[in-house]
DNA sequence: TAGATTGTTAATCGATTAACAATC
DNA sequence: TAGATTGTTAATCGATTAACAATC
């Protein structure tokens, strides 16, 4: 094919997005593991993928693997980790310190992945001050000046429904342009700002249709 | 058409399941503000999705609304109580009493919404016998135990990832038909058994690639 | 009645899969 | 060389959207 977009170059599905951290949380398994090289066929069934989709997909980034050897393991790793931006560490904020802002303050899984938890925050006057793990809470109206300051693109909300909606504007409006939210509620941010919502009661509703 | 699958009932495709629970939660908090209708416009606006498409997967359940009117929003709530089958509260056991084990245990977002965590396990001896909130920490080893007797169907692990697998097994061993996972890794299970992961980085590491 | 909104059909759009030449 | 596996094309499959008759 010959013609080009004129707008720039090709857009990547979403979905494809969506696909790559799978990929790279098992290809770092694999390395953990003490592996070299996989295929898109291995790959595929430790994932429960077709192998001509984790080929498709990759194929939108480039060309990464070998005819009739597979893909190296750490390249591809190093591949997706450029591609999504995280091969740098990202810092973030926590927003609420209740049992779920606390226990993903600290949890150990950003480690080596490409997140750091730099500061927690909650608006309760009996919470702020006291300690959780590593971090000493913080009062939220300092929220604004921390992400201004260090520059903060990524937050999460770990708040009550009823506060996450005006925690997420003050982030947007502080310049975060990514929110991970635990609250289980829908948020209304600018076209430019990336929202992700986690709340285990939509992945359990999910399955007890199946029971 | 006159024409029927052998089989059994239409296939309902799993990604219109899969915003069953979405719509829900936009019906309750709707209930919670008061209101008594709403429309496949207004929700699509809410959610981010289109009306069409809100019409088109409840019309695989039913005709739940009324032309010119819209929907009953405490009705249509309730008809999809039941197709997810939530109706009625589904016990749960946690599996792994760390930080994330012990903050989704006492997390207070399930009631209502047709979930109940009755028990909180590990195996580090250290932990057994403390309490964590409203629970005892219990001994791994009783975990068959207490699913066959108490009939347990869905289970949460928030072990490490080291021994996701193995606890899997054992849930499913003993009669457990779906897992919501927040180790890191993926899971092998029979076909029939559910399962459904939460891993926050997966979520950050797809909004970092538009940033 | 006039206006609004459903449920459904057909058209469109996009994603997945199958197949295979290229090549390591 | 023979075998294996990629990257890519074309075909298939499935999901979304647009449109509208039905009707509250």
């Amino acid at each position: 094919m010959e013609s080009e977009q004129v707008t720039g170059a090709k857009e990547i599905p979403d979905i494809v997005v969506g696909r790559l951290p799978i990929y790279l949380r098992a290809l770092q398994r694999m390395m953990e593991e003490g592996r070299r090289l996989t295929s898109s066929q291995e790959l595929g069934e430790r994932l429960g993928i077709s192998a001509a989709q984790i080929r498709k997909d990759l194929s939108q980034f480039g060309e990464f693997g070998k005819q009739g050897t597979g893909y190296s393991i750490e390249f591809l790793a190093e591949q997706i980790l450029h591609i999504l931006q995280v091969n740098q560490v990202w810092e973030m904020v926590v927003v609420g310190a209740g049992d779920i802002g606390s226990a993903i303050a600290r949890y150990q899984g950003f480690a080596n992945r490409g997140f750091r938890v730099i500061k927690l925050f909650d608006s309760d006057p009996q919470k702020i001050g006291q300690e959780v793990g590593p971090f000493t809470i913080h009062n939220a109206s300092e929220l604004e000046d921390t992400i201004r300051q260090a520059g903060i693109k990524v937050a999460m909300i770990a708040t009550p429904s009823a506060s996450a909606q005006g925690v997420a504007d003050r982030l947007v409006s502080a310049g975060v342009k990514a929110i991970l939210n635990y609250a289980p509620i829908s948020l209304n941010v600018p076209e430019d700002v990336q929202v992700q919502y986690i709340d285990p009661v939509i992945h359990l509703q999910r399955m007890t249709y199946y029971l």
